[in-house]
DNA sequence: CAGGCATATAGCCAAAGAGGCATATTGCCT
DNA sequence: AGGCAATATGCCTCTTTGGCTATATGCCTG
C-alpha cells in the first residue's frame, strides 16, 4: 500500500524540510541541495524517496529537474487524520486546551453518548 | 522537539494500528497485544515509542495497563498539515473535486487474528 | 563531437530500528 | 510468604536506512 511509504517518507526530517520548501515554490534540485546543506547525491536520494511515495513530481527543464508538490497524498494524510480530529477536539474543550491553529472550534459541546476515551485515573506516566 | 519522535512513533504501521486501536476505546496491553500479532515484549516496545512520543497514556488498573490515545500531539500533526490543506483545496478545486472522491473513499477491514493488521484508519484509494 | 553542467545511480559503511527470547518487576490472591 | 498474572527491560540479531564518494547519464553549447 501506498500508504506505508507516504509515512515512511514523511518520518524523515530533512524530507519533512523539503516537502515545506516545495511547499513554497517549485525547486530545481540544485536549490534543495543548498537548502538542506546534505550532498548532492543525498538529496537527490531523498528526492526518489518521495518520489515513490507520490509527494513530488518532477519537470524537466533541460539538465535541470524541478520538483514541485503533490497535493494528493497529503489529502491522503489528511484523511487519515479525520476521525482523530473529533477526538481532540472533545478534549480540548474538556481540558480548555489552547492549539495554535486549530480553527475546527464550533462550540459544539455536546455530551459524548459514550465517551470511549475518557482518560483519567491515576495516568501512571513512564 | 517533540515533533520528531511524533512522526517516527507514526511512521511503523504496526505502531499506527494500536493507535487506531486506542481510538475506539482505551485497552489493556493483552488487548493491544492480541490485536496486532505480535509477541507481548514487541508490543510493550511499541507502546513505550508511543508514550515517549506522547501519543498514549497509561493508567494503571491492578495489575493490567491500560493505554488511552492522548489527543494533543495528533492536534500537533493536524497543526502541520495546516499549510499544506490549502495547496490541495486549491487543487481539489482547480480539478474539479475529481481528488475528494478519492480521498473519502471506504476501505474495506478484516478483523485481525494472527494476519498483518491493517486497520489504520480510512485507508485511502488504491 | 567534445566538454561541461545538473542530476541520478551504484557501492559502501555506520547507525538505528524491529523482532524475538529470557528475565526482572510489580501487584493480586490464596 | 509463595505463586501466578500482567507488563516492562535487557540483550542479541538482522534488516533498513541515511550519509558519503565515485561514477554514469542526459542535455546543452561551442
Amino acid at each position: 500500500m501506498a500508504d506505508a511509504s507516504l509515512w515512511t517518507a514523511l518520518a524523515d526530517p530533512h524530507r519533512r524540510a523539503i516537502v515545506a520548501l516545495l511547499l513554497e515554490r517549485p525547486r530545481p534540485v540544485g536549490e534543495i541541495v543548498e537548502a538542506c546543506g546534505l550532498s548532492q547525491p543525498g538529496t537527490s536520494k531523498h528526492l526518489k524517496v518521495l518520489r515513490e511515495a507520490g509527494l513530488v513530481r518532477v519537470r524537466q527543464d533541460a539538465q535541470r529537474r524541478v520538483y514541485a508538490l503533490e497535493p494528493a497524498p497529503i489529502a491522503e494524510l489528511d484523511a487519515w487524520l479525520a476521525p482523530y480530529r473529533k477526538l481532540w477536539n472533545r478534549s480540548l474543550d474538556a481540558l480548555g486546551r489552547r492549539l495554535d491553529e486549530t480553527a475546527r472550534e464550533t462550540a459544539t459541546r455536546e455530551a459524548p453518548d459514550d465517551a470511549p476515551n475518557d482518560l483519567e485515573g491515576p495516568t501512571t506516566k513512564d
